[in-house]
Formats: C-alpha cells, sequence, structure tokens
DNA sequence: TACGGTACTAACAAACATGTAAGTAATGGC
DNA sequence: GCCATTACTTACATGTTTGTTAGTACCGTA
C-alpha cells in the first residue's frame, strides 16, 4: 500500500491482475478498510476525526494510508480548510458512488450464507 | 490463508470484519487469484491440470490453496475420481454461482474506469 | 526397471500489509 | 509560556500472503 515494486513475479502477476476489469475492480477496493470506509462515506461527507471516531479499531496510521490511496485512485476527495486546528474532509467520488448497488449485493450475498453457515454450526 | 490466527489485534479486527454482511462477503473472494478462478470456473466444471494449463502463471502450490480455502468456504465442489493418474474435477456450488451477476457488474465497472483512466495518462 | 502423468505436499524465503508507539505543526485560550 | 486540538508522519515490530524448489504416491507402459 505504501511502499510497493520490487521483486519479479510478484510484480508481473500484478500486471495480470490489473488487465483484468474485474480484477482491477476489486482491487481499487482490496485494503482491509477501504469498503467499510467507502460505505460510510456513501451516507455522508465526513471529517478525519469523525472516521476515526466510528472507526475506533482502525488505528489513525491505518486510516490515513487507506484514504490517501483511495484518494490516489480516484475514489475519495479530500478537502483541506486552512484552518487551526486543522479540517479536513472526506467524500466519495462519482466513480466510487457507483459502487453503491454492488455494495447492496454484496452485503446481501453476505448476509444470506453467514446466517446459513452459523445455523449449520449450531 | 494457510496458517491463522495469532496475534491479538489483527484476529480481533478480523473478526470486526467478519461480523459485517458486507466485509464478510468480500473477504470470502480476497485471495490473490480466487475471482479469476471462480469466474473461469463459472463457466464449466474444470480438472486441476486444466486449470494449471489455464493460468500457467499460478504456481500449483497457490492453486492448491486458494480451491482447498474455496473448497473450505463452501464456494468450490471438489470431487476426486479413483484413478491412476488421479483425476480431480472441480466446480461452483450454488452459494458462488450467485456471484455471477455481481462479477459481471464489477467488471463493467472495471472496463469503464480502466479506460477512463488510461486515456488521461496519455 | 526406469519413466511418465496427475495432483498434490513440505520446507523455506521474500514481499507485503497491518499494528504500536511516539512525535510534529500551528494557533487560540488559560 | 503551557496546554489542548486536529490531522497527520515516522520508525519499528509483527503477522500474513505469495512465490521457489524439490519431492511424494500411484500404476500402466516401454
Amino acid at each position: 500500500m505504501a511502499t510497493r515494486k520490487k521483486n519479479s513475479t510478484y510484480t508481473r502477476n500484478e500486471n495480470i491482475i490489473i488487465e483484468c476489469d474485474l480484477t482491477y475492480a476489486v482491487n481499487k477496493i482490496g485494503g482491509r478498510w477501504k469498503i467499510l470506509i467507502l460505505s460510510k462515506l456513501e451516507k455522508k461527507k465526513m471529517r478525519f476525526s469523525e472516521l476515526k471516531k466510528e472507526f475506533c479499531y482502525i488505528t489513525e496510521r491505518m486510516l490515513t494510508l487507506q484514504l490517501r490511496a483511495m484518494e490516489q485512485d480516484g475514489l475519495v476527495k479530500r478537502t483541506v480548510y486552512a484552518e487551526v486546528p486543522p479540517r479536513v474532509e472526506y467524500e466519495l467520488t462519482e466513480m466510487a458512488a457507483e459502487f453503491g448497488p454492488i455494495f447492496k449485493q454484496l452485503s446481501e450475498w453476505g448476509g444470506k450464507h453467514r446466517k446459513l453457515i452459523t445455523k449449520e454450526a449450531n
């Protein structure tokens, strides 16, 4: 996520992945916290501190890293207000907003099958 | 994928992820090669050797690992025929087949935005 | 008896992702 | 001057995933 590209096969394979539309898309949302953040921002624009409060189990470092990566990928827009103390707001780009219905279906899939498995376990 | 569960925060966070329907679903298809394999098996049942030929850049080890993980997760069904040399066939379960339309949409998203980005780069 | 084909497995190494802990800058309020 | 607040950054430690290489079992065929 931060530093990248060094060895050969690993990177070569990454390129293969990026050449496929499907895996390209999945890679964009592949970080541990990205989807959670995206689906939160779907509802409303949020400050860094709000996100921090919302996801109290994510460290600041991770929050920053994932937000930055998503900014780079054009999924979130970051707005800095020149105030002290600083204020920074994050919101989805249109590109990311298009994930909305997909997330919903994934969530439905998860809900359906998670319940089945939990039931089987009992 | 192979060995798991050791440290505390990492695992605790994993549990948080699994409690959310959305991230639960995404986690199931999160391995580097899982989606590619799934979308191939979507078309037809395949032998191990066929998959190996199809994905010549994936090592046997990785292919095995990802297939096994998906078998555990109920995404693929593995059938062993008691022959020599051995024959093993993999096919999607219903559960995995339900990903079909979602994959299609993800792929469309990827196609759309990958083109935009490529264009911008020129 | 050596060889080929299939579907693996084991031991090891490298790369990558995540988490921990502490520190920074700027400024308004006390 | 000292502290609090916000949004980070840095250095380090740990954990996980992926890739490399070699080896296994089985039996039919040459």
